[in-house]
DNA sequence: GCGTTACGGTAACATTCGTTACGACCATAA
DNA sequence: TTATGGTCGTAACGAATGTTACCGTAACGC
């Protein structure tokens, strides 16, 4: 098997055999070992490349959130109007296909195994609140003339309408087709005068 | 002790100790002994109640539902008017205070130890779905006239909205405060014409 | 050419897990 | 009292886990 160029590239396989495992096989047989038979290795590599399991844990939250962040500027960069990046962005983070699903079931995973861990929780709460901050500028940006309260109670419902149900699609995609999401969203959006 | 009077109550209280467990220690940590030990008991009359480790998550897991069940059905048996029980059924779906935010960490690592477990995915999704047509009764009660996919849309963005806000408050309790949940849960039904 | 070194696989380590076997205890009935 | 059935703690087992030590190998220096 070729190798990888460099280490840097080797350490995001191992990050992305860690999303496989946990979207795949769950949080509980998510071992060192599994990930390194999802990596195509064996515990050798993964063991020298990060010096325990956490680390190789924290390494794989951190590029999920940076592989996210950059897929939403895209988005936003892309759109056409502060409304459009609104509803693009909020879009991306529901599960309304299979890669998106099990993204959702990834940060599911990471966010169960951060319960009773420091670092991971401090990740999350990082991450979670520039997702947040960037929420309320796009709502801001698609309506200037609103109060800074109102743009918060919206841009929190937003943000916790799109995670709550991407977590319910992951957990039951057949109960919850991608056009149910898009429909709830679009009806959300119109209710709150952001259509 | 009775016999078989007293196998319920100790089932329930290992359920507890089950539920505390995971509200505390995590999913990782979710062992046969821990449990036990926030039962004040051994491994032996944990494996005595039960066949074996999944037996017992298993009806935890049931257990959670039923008891969220009851506590719902009261609140809605108890409100004035459609609105008021809809909105105070959705209120208790969020993580306002200590005791809801500890119930909403257990429901994220039953959902996270759901993935790889075909029987307590069969669970939640039978328990959510009663709960998506509670919602969407409530809704079609609180709003007579609207057509049935509007309800549709209208109970899954809230329904969503509520568990997100869960997930997120009980992650992040300080940048999610009980009186932000509440004016995104106001907010949002203002803007719905649920108000 | 040969030695050096970094890389990665193999195998073993101690620990912890779920599970099982066994025995102490205790109430009740003969 | 003694026998008995059920309850539950103790201790052990095999399997799996994270981690460490060791060894072969291939590339690059001289």
């Amino acid at each position: 098997m070729s190798p990888p160029a460099n280490r840097a590239a080797q350490g995001e396989a191992l990050s992305r055999a860690v999303w496989d495992v946990l979207a795949q096989q769950g949080l509980e047989k998510l071992t060192v070992r599994a990930v390194a038979a999802a990596a195509g290795c064996t515990t050798g590599l993964v063991m020298h490349r990060f010096p325990n399991r956490r680390a190789l844990l924290l390494h794989a939250r951190q590029l999920l959130h940076d592989t996210t962040r950059q897929r939403v500027e895209a988005l936003e960069a892309a759109a056409t109007s502060p409304r459009a990046a609104l509803r693009a962005v909020l879009r991306q983070g529901m599960a309304t296909d299979q890669e998106t699903t099990n993204w959702s079931i990834v940060w599911l995973g990471f966010l169960a195994a951060a319960v009773a861990d420091a670092e991971l929780i401090g990740m999350h709460r990082r991450n979670n609140r520039a997702w947040r901050q960037r929420a309320e500028r796009l709502v801001a940006a698609a309506a200037p003339d609103w109060p800074v309260d109102q743009v918060g109670a919206v841009a929190l419902g937003l943000i916790a309408m799109t995670e709550g149900v991407a977590a319910l699609a992951a957990a039951d995609p057949a109960a919850y087709p991608a056009d149910q999401q898009e429909r709830m969203l679009d009806a959300a959006l119109a209710a709150y005068g952001l259509g």
